[in-house]
DNA sequence: GATGAATGAGATTTCATTCAT
DNA sequence: TATGAATGAAATCTCATTCAT
């Protein structure tokens, strides 16, 4: 269909979009395994070659996908709350954020990051992005709970690093049970109780 | 009507046990689809057609190895502390005995959960199976809680489901996060950290 | 459970038996291909390792019943009429001892013609089985015709060999017919329409 | 959606036919079971992706050669004769292009055939295909012979479904018996023979 | 002898990737 | 450049047959 005499870099970028949407619905409905080239051809509506003349290989697909997923996030993230917000604000505005990305988007984003998190000790890069991103929050969570501390906000016993691991694989859990567990619950009750507890855990107490 | 089986019950269990021990050795390593039948033929030991005797497919297998996997952990748990202990001993020792068991064996064990809860929504059984033990822990969790409120232990305010929500949300994320990080982390320093954030975030003010 | 010293002849008959029929009844439901060892076992309810104690293999044991089935059938059709009937007489029994033997029993034998008669080209004691049979069938029938002929009974420009392989494939495709058509036709009709076109056909003009 | 085939639908249509032929020849020579995909594509001198792009499994790929196989026959028969022509001749002529059909061509149409009657009871698509071939040579018959019976030509006291039956059978088990039969017998003189009986066994008597 | 667990060659089918057009 | 037919290695699974007990 398309005409132009040279494809603009446009043009390429939405092409090359509209084969990462595909591989993605793919992948979080079926699996990285269970989803064939023939289908991202399928339901990105492009051909064969048209799809190997973007990404070299299905792998590279995946590996692109994950790029695009991970690109957003934190920045979304430290983009929630203003600098001079108190730690405590910051956590509880994260903690929100967090979960709306979780529980208010559909399972699908959920499930295609537990594919990375398989397929990363089997994909080089996909562990070294996906380490790149957990070192990344990590250092993220701990520094607003070292100023928390500092502040005097936070109780002076708490290992900030440890802490900010705890948050971590909270968000990491609620994410994997919430894409996984066909079980009714109100996911959505779940973010006042996390503020909550992590706000009486961490805190100092007022004595 | 077979009159008498030539081999006995006992031996037929070791073989089944030693293809479900090799088709674990090879899931965790590789991967579902990334372990062929011939892979877990050769680390077994047996034939194709031995395998093949004892379960249907590599699906069933795969369900079965998840079953034994499941057999044991919740009872275990249980096992870990007396009733007469209060609420946040039970709490803390639940905490350490499943760190214990996270961190503390090989990452095998994770990555192999790990398959099992990405299989879920994809292998009906597997789903049932981790609903199954899902809803068992939260209620386990959940109970504790709620004895602990009901004590006057634990602050009034305080949700027993969501608490115990996030309680496995975080062992389940741990996991997660440590079958599939290769950044060195001090790990076991975590469990220390949780029982206090668990204790200060739950315990009643002594006011 | 035999507990016999040693095993008689004629238990060892039965157990044959017991294997044929079962056999039978699987080859002529499912086909030879489609009818594995074990179900033969199954059926059977005996083992593995007796029923290769009487056959040497799947394929001996189609032989031995290809044996069992045509034993019975050319003498029981030299049985139904005396030497003293007509020669139009004779026809007229075997037709309707033919179709009796086709129609009045279940397909389940008309089936099992078939896979041998499919087979034959393939297995060679099967060829020359069938072979023999049907020589011999239409020696038999040739010999009724030319005796009819001889004794005036039949028109003398009938070719005896001829008219003798006629009846003898309206026989073989009625069984074929009957066994793989699932429409219904009022078949039991057949055998006096069979019985008028023979007469008529054969018969000497009364002029 | 595909903007433009690569490949002329002809030069599909040929590639079919390539599968086919190989198929036919394979099938009619050792059998649906004895033939392997192996076979087919060494003889097709294709690959096996190739084949499976065109049927999507080997039972497919059988249906279809029936298929194939059923589409000209019965078209055939009808253009045999004149509607001018008499009940007899008509008959006469069909006897005479059917046995042509059986014994004038190889041996491997009719195997081929013999292999869709034994599968048919087998596979549904099969079954419906030879059942509905069954049924409008039963009534092209049929209709003939009642035309024959209404002109006079033919006797009144003949049921003309049972005698198209038994002229359909006669033609059946001819092509079963010269397929199947390795004795040598003059199988051409047969057409003949056939004729007359027909002829004599239908005709009206001339008083 | 009888048993049925074990064997392993071989069958069917899939699918990432290539490349002639 | 874009297309999709073709490739063929590799996967899963079957099953006639053997043989240790």
């Amino acid at each position: 269909m398309p005409m132009s005499p040279k494809v603009s870099q446009q043009y390429k970028q939405e092409v090359r979009d509209k084969i990462l949407e595909a591989a993605e619905t793919l992948f979080s409905k079926k699996g990285y395994y269970d989803t064939s080239m023939d289908e991202i051809v399928e339901e990105s509506r492009l051909s064969k070659g048209a799809i190997y003349g973007y990404f070299r290989s299905k792998e590279e697909l995946f590996v692109a996908l994950q790029e695009r997923q991970l690109e957003a996030s934190l920045e979304q993230l430290k983009s929630t709350f203003a600098p001079e917000d108190s730690a405590r604000t910051k956590l509880e505005k994260i903690v929100e954020v967090a979960f709306t990305a979780i529980i208010g988007t559909s399972k699908k984003a959920c499930r295609i990051n537990l594919e990375f998190d398989v397929a990363a000790p089997r994909i080089r890069p996909v562990q070294s992005r996906r380490d790149k991103r957990f070192r990344a929050t990590h250092v993220f969570l701990a520094d607003i709970i070292r100023e928390g501390i500092n502040k005097g906000e936070f109780r002076r016993d708490v290992d900030p690093d440890s802490a900010a691991m705890v948050l971590l694989a909270t968000a990491d859990g609620l994410s994997l049970d919430w894409a996984t567990t066909t079980l009714d619950f109100d996911w959505k009750l779940l973010a006042d109780q996390v503020k909550k507890l992590v706000a009486e855990g961490l805190l100092a107490s007022p004595a």
